[in-house]
DNA sequence: TCTGTTCTTGAACTACAGGTCAAAAATTGG
DNA sequence: CCAATTTTTGACCTGTAGTTCAAGAACAGA
């Protein structure tokens, strides 16, 4: 009972999610939110509580949907070198294609709020580690298809993978896609 | 002639960095910047006209410090890995050491500005390629010195090895000590 | 159609961001 | 000591951040 909301909440998250991504946590002010998702400020603090309810929405999406996108993209045809490296691609080049770079919500998050939202370094943690996860079931498949040397630590190249993704995510405001793509080539080199 | 400044505009501006480092641009006030400095808002806007003039200074301070830390650093005794694996700890240490994480300022800065600031992007891009360009003349002292395989593309490999700085410094805010050293071991493997 | 409930709208409010300015203070040269 | 110059101080200003709230609108059930 009671009068029906007048928009989607997932759908004003996903709004929501955008916006912090393109111009950061500090950098949106409930006005921006409201223009982006179309509802009143009024109502988005009625659905959300507070800009910080709304933003851990918005990074748990984000942390859903990166992961879904990763996990079926691994798993296409492919050697586990071919797809990991494909993955590095496709994400720089997502970085580089867009009218605006914005980087990655995850690694703003983690610098911006680092040392001062406890909260939101955990939530970051949380899909890092998800991410890290998927890379080493990737790589292990690779040494069960027999495309991956035995001797190779999956956790460790995992955990190396990640740290990479971070730094291209970070070098993709900076620097132009041959010398990403480049880093890609020497980063995948140890599969 | 004229009043004597109250203030050494370089110490004033070293505070002001840590001030940024910590609190991120958008995310430091001028009465942040009036204490960090102990200089009056005014003094500080008669002295350096704005606050983003003045985060211009901080950047350009800490791209230079770093860059001469970074020199010295690769230059002391021991194998061109052994420096750089030992460049890439040192990091990894002083950002878990502090009390407050906060990671990398070129790196927020990257993020933070990117897409809005063209000239904060290229200060970074500037001390990003200085960093690159240690990094390759180190690998190709270590060609010469007989300790670095030939084969070795040092360019590449100093362009991967920043990529992984940058990576360890985001994920410094998250992650502990153990988990980036075994990133550290997997990075300097190629060498 | 009256009631209770949930949502929307727009105004309102406090606090602070970012910056400006006028007046006074501290210096040097004449 | 006077003039010119530069800095300091602290008040002041405009705009916006982040939030709250009162009033009304839209529903379900009795």
């Amino acid at each position: 009972m009671g009068r029906p909301k007048n928009f989607e909440p997932d759908v004003a998250v996903a709004q929501a999610m955008e916006t912090f991504w393109t111009k950061g946590y500090a950098g949106t002010s409930p006005a921006d939110l409201a223009e982006a998702t179309g509802v009143g400020k009024g109502s988005l603090y009625h659905a959300f509580g507070s800009k910080r309810e709304l933003f851990g929405k918005a990074l748990d999406l984000y942390g859903q949907v990166g992961s879904e996108m990763t996990e079926a993209f691994l798993n296409e045809p492919g050697t586990a070198k071919e797809r990991l490296r494909a993955y590095l691609a496709l994400l720089v080049d997502i970085d580089l294609d867009g009218p605006v770079r914005r980087g990655c919500l995850a690694a703003s998050t983690a610098l911006e709020l680092g040392g001062k939202d406890p909260e939101a370094i955990r939530a970051v943690q949380r899909m890092t580690d998800a991410t890290i996860g998927l890379f080493a079931d990737r790589i292990r498949k690779g040494q069960r298809d027999g495309d991956v040397a035995k001797e190779v630590d999956a956790d460790a190249q995992a955990h190396f993978l990640m740290n990479t993704v971070v730094g291209l995510r970070v070098m993709a405001q900076t620097h132009d896609g041959p010398v990403l793509h480049r880093i890609i080539d020497t980063a995948v080199a140890g599969l």
